[in-house]
DNA sequence: CCTTGACCTGGAGCCCACTTCAGGTGAAAT
DNA sequence: ATTTCACCTGAAGTGGGCTCCAGGTCAAGG
């Protein structure tokens, strides 16, 4: 297991679906992979942990193996992506504040339930507004 | 299809996983969703798109089913998720720059490209620093 | 009365991204 | 010399999360 962060497996999995060009080998047959290689690994790396499919990464492989006069395209290609990206950290931040605010729902609860209701106040804190628990 | 945002098979799926409790039908054994099953599909939708899996997600619905003894619980599960989603963030922020920087490296690439150098500028362009391409 | 259409069921199928398997090779360590 | 070990190959299998299918039921519209 190289120390691009990928699983042997997944390397040569990679390499079978053209995600990787042919990596070079050892006198044994062994992959030696370059710097050429890891570099073009930590790209993969970047793009699939921001969620493009392998699909995708494909078309950039291909512009890449294809020369300068595809940057235009990759620029393009990543620009997209960036995008994407973007809306990703937008939902999450969202989704993320709702889940805190559902944490301090349930502080609320469990608040109002270790009160030991001060005396002679009686009881209209059941179903209190916007108590959608569940 | 609801309107909570998921396909009729996939509110099928969850109920049949148990992620949904027993849906209440109509007469004709159509499924009536209640504002109860609405909220909880925000909440699973939440859940789901900042990647919690299923499995967990299972978890999550069993404690809420067993009543308020398990808010504590359910604290802690989602305290937990919410600091995966803050890795997320911070992942994902990070492979953004990376991604970023690798457009403003070809904006560069094309940038030097389109000059036609400006006269008694004898070449030291080519493999700039840093210029790890691919 | 019949067609259309939206839903029902259990079960099979699909897509993605790997991961594992079976069988084999070659260098290194005991 | 033989065991060990890390790698090799092509092909099959896995897991997650849906999605689709065949066959059936009901209610409403023409």
């Amino acid at each position: 297991m190289e120390e691009s962060g990928f699983s042997l497996d997944t390397l040569r999995y990679y390499e079978r679906i053209g995600l990787l060009p042919p990596v070079e080998r050892n006198a044994a047959g062994q992959r030696r992979f370059t710097d050429d290689d890891l570099g073009w690994l930590g790209m993969v790396r970047c793009l699939r942990d921001t969620g493009m499919p392998i699909a995708e990464m494909l078309r950039f492989a291909e512009l890449t193996r294809q020369g300068d006069e595809t940057i235009p395209a990759r620029v393009t290609l990543l620009e997209e992506h960036d995008l994407q990206v973007e809306a990703q950290l937008a939902s999450l931040r969202e989704k993320q504040a709702a889940i805190r605010r559902k944490i301090a729902y349930y502080r609320d609860v469990l608040a109002a339930r270790d009160t030991p209701d001060p005396a002679g106040c009686d009881d209209l804190a059941e179903s209190a507004a916007g108590a959608r628990s569940r």
